[in-house]
DNA sequence: CGAGATTCATGTGAAGTATACCTTTAGGCTTAA
DNA sequence: AAGCCTAAAGGTATACTTCACATGAATCTCGTA
């Protein structure tokens, strides 16, 4: 048993810091949505019909990642199913997130969750996707009633299914007899919609609407709102609200974000004992979050660009203080790989492979790559680690510890 | 001394291969009529 | 006979390899001043 475990736990208990810290967590529904009243009215207004025991337009919803689009939607989603309660109608609303991953996979799985929503059951496996679909239309067929069906991240769901998949969703209607459906689509992804078929786009986009990224002034109510009811009074220091949205309007106005970078202020700021958030935690959070992120990319990379890594890592260790700033090219680092390889009885990439992981290192923001000519002596990328150096030994040790050194 | 040719070390593209993971299908087994 | 399950067959995406050609500035070559 650690000593020290005592004093965390009782600081954990007896915290300082926040009243109610699910507030800030990104599964919170709030009671009020600030700058998206238009929004919500012009859904609303679409989805109206329903009341009236009437189909509603298909619909499609887009906006940045954070920009309140699944929140709005899941108000009105609410509103809607307490009033048809009220007026005792048959209506059936269906969220799905396609962004999950045993979800999203295959036309199949997608279609066994629906019906899992709908409270039947499919065989998770073995069955004709026509026939989980003909089971699908009966169950929703069965009786009167009107369903309307939300996916979430439809893009992530379409970018490994085909766009038949939407298709046949749309035309859905005439199979039914007694029920009538409704496809409400939102997408992270703007350009979405450009690259499926036009007879799908048609007729899944009979209305559209855009949420604009939040700017920070906007971003800052939202912030006071919450943090009125997650912290404590006078927990947070002036100009703390300010700072963290005007550090996530900088990144496409994203709302969860700006939660997110302050809930993780406030944490560190309570595990090192105070009671209360000073700014330069807002600094120290978007550092932790800029480092979780890398970890987690390295983490979750193949065994062969970890290796790869691991080379870079090593040559920028050896070069540490002589030669001009760690710069080195392809062929060192292949050179350097290949004995990694073989000394861990891994087997090794021809070297146009390893030019392909650089490039997609590159992408990620793990080292700067420029291609450069040197001339005589040939043509190369020039390679330097972007880890920062406090990151080094973490790297260095989940490296390690994946590839079993 | 300078214009143009050469050269090096890899970048980059296309096409082919191996593998893993899906879905579909066919055949066999079980169950109900 | 119909339904169900499983194993094999066929499809498709991914991760690589092979082959072939492209790049672009330092360097070389050679004609000229």
């Amino acid at each position: 048993m650690v000593i020290g475990l005592d004093k965390i736990f009782n600081s954990a208990i007896n915290n300082t810091l926040f009243k109610n810290k699910e507030v800030l967590q990104t599964n919170y529904t709030p009671e009020s949505i600030p700058h998206r009243d238009k929004q919500i009215e012009q859904i609303a207004g679409i989805l109206a019909p329903l009341l009236r025991g009437e189909r509603c337009s298909n619909l499609f919803l887009y906006g940045k990642t954070g920009t309140g689009k699944t929140l709005s939607m899941q108000y009105v989603q609410n509103e809607l199913l307490r009033k048809a309660k009220e007026m005792g109608l048959e209506l059936r609303i269906i969220y799905l997130n396609c962004k999950l991953k045993k979800v999203s996979d295959t036309e199949y799985r997608i279609l066994a969750a629906l019906i899992g929503k709908l409270g039947k059951e499919v065989a998770a496996t073995g069955l004709p996707t026509d026939q989980v679909y003909s089971k699908f239309i009966e169950i929703i067929d069965e009786k009167k009633q009107l369903v309307v069906i939300i996916f979430d991240e439809i893009d992530q769901a379409i970018k490994k299914i085909s766009d038949s998949f939407l298709y046949n969703l749309t035309r859905l209607n005439s199979e039914l007899s007694k029920s009538q459906i409704s496809i409400i689509g939102i997408s992270n992804d703007i350009t979405f919609l450009e690259d499926i078929d036009p007879r799908v786009r048609s007729s899944l986009g009979e209305e559209e609407l855009v949420f604009p990224p939040y700017n920070a002034l906007q971003l800052q109510d939202i912030l006071n709102e919450r943090c009125a009811i997650s912290f404590k009074e006078n927990a947070v220091d002036a100009g703390v609200i300010a700072k963290c949205a005007a550090y996530a309007a900088r990144e496409h106005g994203d709302a969860r974000r700006a939660l997110d970078l302050l809930r993780i202020a406030g944490e560190l700021s309570e595990r090192e004992g105070n009671s209360n958030v000073g700014l330069k935690y807002i600094d120290l959070a978007n550092d932790k979050m800029e480092k979780d992120k890398i970890l987690d990319i390295v983490e979750t990379q193949p065994k062969q660009f970890q290796l790869v890594l691991y080379a870079i890592s090593e040559l920028t260790k050896s070069q540490k203080n002589n030669k001009e700033l760690n710069k080195f090219f392809t062929g060192d680092v292949y050179d350097v790989y290949r004995d990694i390889c073989i000394k861990t009885k891994n087997e090794y990439l021809t070297q146009r492979r390893i030019s392909d992981i650089i490039a997609e290192m590159d992408m990620l923001g793990l080292i700067n790559a420029k291609v450069i000519s040197k001339g005589r002596h040939g043509r190369t990328r020039e390679i330097k680690f972007a880890i920062p150096i406090g990151l080094f030994d973490k790297i260095d040790a989940i490296l390690k510890e994946s590839l079993g050194l």
